[in-house]
DNA sequence: TTTTAATCGGACTATAAAATCCGATTTAGA
DNA sequence: TCTAAATCGGATTTTATAGTCCGATTAAAA
């Protein structure tokens, strides 16, 4: 099997374009965000917790409690989420798993390889998460 | 954390690439294979065994038996080896983790990231392993 | 013919990721 | 003030990946 970002990390985008997608300010429950997006409650409960840790999101306790984006999504951006949960390491490791690999030690696919990377890397670092709450929306409500 | 090929695929892309980088038909060891690369000797002989099941590689056993491309190194791709080891559904799952992301019930990046993931696809489908010769040499050099 | 060095196969262990359990705490509202 | 509904925290379980152990088999070479 082969994953690009772990499970946590995938319920964690989801979870940040679901809040993005929400009245601004609305406190949504974990419960809720478990039930519409189909993910383990204890699990998407955990994965909130620790973005709320990281300072994307806040929480209020106690009952009608809930979570919200903890800044505008115009300023949140995909790359936000990655970064505080499963790091940036992707973007520097070699995807043929050879140690040092560097411009003056590059593996045979290097450049090639390097290219794609920092594509990607960009993509999710200029999509910020209110340019998709139409698209979030749309795909949710499929589900 | 994060990961695209698991450690069995990467450590199968060196060890192919290792191979192709030797003269042709010559028999190399698991155990040459764990040192040049660093690789546990007993997980690369497992390895090794189901780079041979698939029909990569080719075997032959006891005294200075060992380890040899199955096929002409120009008719072997990076994206062969992927298949064998990882599978392909990389490149058919949703980035994002969302269920049965499809055209019509795209997710928020769906023809963003479906763009890089194309190019991902078609580099390691063109990418034959004979032209990687050089730079696997000079690579394994430095290790 | 015996030794040696290799693949092969199957069971096992270790570690990390994914998911769950449950009790404590907080807070709005009945 | 009491209860219901939520977050919070920590321990636990489950599952998958990574890695190990070891004995059987094979075949070249001494």
């Amino acid at each position: 099997m082969t994953v690009i970002f772990s499970k946590k990390c995938e319920y964690a985008m989801q979870a940040v374009l679901y809040l993005a997608s929400q009245e601004k300010g609305a406190l949504v429950s974990a419960e809720e965000i478990s039930k519409v997006l189909k993910i383990p409650r204890e699990f998407i409960s955990k994965i909130l917790q620790s973005l709320k840790d990281s300072g994307l999101i806040n929480s209020s306790k106690g009952k009608s409690g809930g979570f919200s984006l903890a800044k505008s999504a115009s300023r949140i951006k995909l790359i936000d989420i990655v970064a505080a949960i499963d790091g940036l390491e992707l973007f520097d490791n070699c995807v043929l798993g050879f140690p040092e690999c560097s411009p003056t030690h590059p593996c045979p696919v290097h450049d090639t390889w390097g290219t794609l990377r920092t594509q990607a890397y960009d993509m999710l670092n200029s999509e910020t998460i209110d340019k998709l709450k139409e698209k979030t929306l749309h795909k949710i409500s499929s589900l």
